[in-house]
DNA sequence: TAAAAAATACCCCTTTAAGGGTGATTTTTT
DNA sequence: AAAAAATCACCCTTAAAGGGGTATTTTTTA
């Protein structure tokens, strides 16, 4: 494992008093390093692989290459590095992507330096720190919508052709006939007012049923 | 919303001293109280509807019926309530299973009574709190394997597929013909080693590809 | 306990998609 | 310049999808 008194880390942020604030704070005040600061990935990634850091602080908006951009390079450039995204924004798609891209944590801008050292040691342990709004949005992107229009056994179908299962395969699996499947595929697709597989997943999608 | 000085707790946990320990210390150290606690969903279940509680900290491995199996019935009987899931065991199954049906939060039971007061008050605020371990179980559940075997184009093809739709509608998204999206779509089945949509997705899916 | 909702199953029908084989060109990356 | 990725085209057969209607049994709920 990773010796956490020498833990590396790098902060790349636009903002210099963000920038400088938790640089110093991190090397005051916990027993990290950092090593360096970048104001842009663009500046960055021509040194940062020498700076061979543990854990990355990336800001999200950055000027040039965005911070979600920089992500898969670094990831490509510094495998085992950890990264922990900053931003002011949290929409659940831009945490979603960042978390699908490999961040190993994400936090908003009105996290104080505090937490976000606390987060250093939990990512350089292994476990994956977001502050609790993040947390609130992934939570919520996993959650189904509570009163669905379809049944339990429509929105089961409905989950293995969204699966990519065919009506016999779904009929061998759930141990019901081929036309019992159909029947309800109709049935789900008159509930949800479309007529096709794509579409009632779309649609499920979206709302969540699935 | 919720007022922060009168919210109320029940706590459902078959073990007497956590139970009773994690009671004293929410009506010692913090601004809310337990209520009540019971044992199991199933002592729980007759008189939490009386108790209104706006959260319930509700263990996974209970007698009877399990935290898993209650939180439905819980969310039925008290859909305003958040719930606050507390297991010593962390598969991810387990994890996502409980927050795609409506738990709040997830702690493992090495969790302080401090944190778990810290999560009722981000709870409260709207938050969705989760201990690291849990949050880095949740991120490894969002993220895509590295080296995937598929280009990007094939990537993007079964995730079109996997979405249920069809050549012909991939081929519109994607601005291309017909035959070149089958041309794809039969080397991923070569590279998956499969032959059909389904055993793609399955595949796939497995492996974190999509 | 009676009514409503859900789950089960079968028949008709037509159109479309899926999967396999083979070969080839162009574009992008290395 | 070579390799990898993306593009397109023709052959073929079988399987699946979607729409229509009807009807029974089981489970849930009022």
């Amino acid at each position: 494992m990773y010796n956490q008194e020498t833990a590396k880390i790098v902060i790349i942020e636009d903002d210099e008093t963000i920038r400088d604030g938790y640089a110093y704070l991190i090397n005051h005040t916990s027993v990290y390093k950092v090593v360096s600061t970048y104001p842009s990935f663009d500046v960055a990634k021509h040194k940062i692989v020498k700076d061979a850091p543990d854990v990355i602080i990336l800001d999200i908006q950055l000027p040039g290459t965005s911070g979600i951009d920089a992500l898969p390079v670094l990831k490509k450039l510094l495998p085992k590095t950890y990264i922990i995204m900053l931003t002011v924004y949290e929409t659940e798609k831009m945490i979603l992507d960042a978390l699908a891209n490999g961040a190993s944590g994400y936090f908003t801008k009105n996290t104080s330096p505090a937490k976000i050292i606390e987060a250093i040691k939990e990512v350089m342990q292994g476990g994956g720190p977001m502050s609790p709004d993040v947390a609130k949005k992934v939570i919520m992107s996993l959650q189904k919508n509570q009163d669905s229009p379809l049944t339990k056994r429509e929105t089961q179908i409905l989950e293995l052709i969204a699966r990519g299962k065919d009506r016999s395969q779904i009929a061998n699996e759930l141990f019901i006939e081929i036309e019992t499947v159909k029947t309800h595929v109709k049935n789900i697709y008159i509930k949800l007012n479309v007529n096709s597989k794509a579409d009632a997943i779309k649609v499920a999608k979206a709302n969540k049923l699935i």
